[in-house]
DNA sequence: AAGATCGTAACTTGACCAGTTACATTTAAA
DNA sequence: TTTAAATGTAACTGGTCAAGTTACGATCTT
């Protein structure tokens, strides 16, 4: 079980933008700091911009900004704009047998629960505190 | 982002064998109800066994029972038996940039809360519960 | 008109899971 | 004691998915 980098990665461009707020960072410049290719970011980029979280401008001297303020903005929304798929697969049991029949009404509720859990925890998180913790410790890393 | 489907076919499996205690059921007989093939279900099995959820009688008409109560089962020692990826993964910034040094250390509580959340929504669920549950909706079904 | 930048498609590579086959090992029962 | 039924585990295959890479047409500024 495991996600793929896309959610660490949106989270650290959105930071990015954040601590350039004004001006246009490039899918290049991107790529650096969040050390991968332009086009990877480029790819995630069109996914945070489909839900409205980032604006690009093409063309030469173009690249992308914040489209809402880091205020408004939850980890949630950033996490659902880029994974997808669900937490947990299902399986496919027997549906002739007694229990697996009903198995999987029976565990669905749990995994919505869990998952809501989750979801609730990142939805209490906004880009700008992320943007200012991460602010603060490169300050403190400064000091050392 | 998908987990394996082994978390809900190990479910399945001690639901299973809660249904029939008692008696020992061959990674035969949990194939068919958990519809796959019984090395697949011997591999989760000895994943369970690991976990001191199982115990199983090797050699002719042996097979596998509950090695505790179900009561004192809970979902998330069932998930973390099974899955041992964690939900989040980490990138891997470019340290030397300002933003790139801190933040996977300002992202990685919050993965921690987040997963725990989860956790603590399975951990408030007995293999016991499950079995009751499938249970009664197995005979509502009868009824229909 | 030139150059920078984007969007996107296509391909390669590497993981990981599920399914399958195979076989040595263990055990109960005839 | 032999036989048959199970197990545990290794090895291989096929499918899926993410990441990286290359390539190229489209868009925009200068």
């Amino acid at each position: 079980m495991t996600a793929s980098s896309r959610f660490p990665a949106a989270t650290h461009i959105l930071t990015a933008l954040h601590w350039n707020e004004g001006r246009l960072l490039s899918s290049e410049q991107l790529a650096q700091t969040v050390n991968t290719n332009p086009v990877v970011i480029r790819r995630v980029l069109g996914m945070l911009r489909k839900a409205g979280l980032v604006t690009t401008l093409p063309g030469a001297h173009g690249g992308s900004t914040l489209a809402k303020s880091p205020q408004e903005i939850t980890l949630l929304e950033v996490y659902q704009a880029v994974e997808d798929t669900s937490l947990f697969r299902l399986h496919c049991p027997d549906l002739t047998c007694a229990l697996g029949g009903v198995i999987e009404t029976t565990l669905n509720p749990i995994y919505g629960q869990a998952e809501q859990a989750m979801e609730q925890v990142l939805a209490g998180v906004t880009l700008e505190q992320i943007s200012t913790d991460a602010r603060a410790q490169a300050g403190l890393e400064m000091e050392a």
